[in-house]
DNA sequence: GCAATGACTGGAG
DNA sequence: CCTCCAGCCATTG
């Protein structure tokens, strides 16, 4: 598949990010210049599960820090699990201290 | 090639 | 505060 370039790099963004840290589907598509596009990393993100090496996809959350995307994991709680597992504050299906914790492609680089 | 869908977002009601 | 709507772009049928 050579159109995976999207996804590709969507996973290359998601594996960037460092343990304990989220950063959201905007700043993700941003990064890749197609602002806008937010949808297309939630969407890139359902072939997570077939990509190697594995995307951390539980630590990409929406804008408020929400869980949306784990209802598309193996387990809805697994999402939640690994992110406390790294050490993120999870409550009520959202981030603690998302502000804070949130990690944008190419600022740490 | 058109229509529908989606792990989103922001604004309006 | 909560819900609904429309725009956004790429993939799929």
């Amino acid at each position: 598949m050579d159109k995976e370039n999207f996804f590709e790099k969507v996973y290359e963004v998601v594996r960037l990010i460092p343990r304990g840290r989220v950063t959201s589907y905007g700043a993700i598509a941003e990064y890749l210049g197609t602002k806008g596009s937010s949808r297309m990393v939630g969407y890139a993100m359902n072939g997570c599960g077939t990509a190697y090496p594995p995307v951390p996809a539980h630590r990409v959350v929406n804008r408020q820090g929400l869980l949306t995307g784990k209802r598309s994991f193996a387990t809805p709680h697994l999402m939640q699990q690994l992110l406390e597992s790294e050490g993120v504050e999870v409550e009520n299906d959202k981030v603690k201290n998302f502000k804070k914790l949130f990690w944008q492609p190419g600022a740490e680089l």
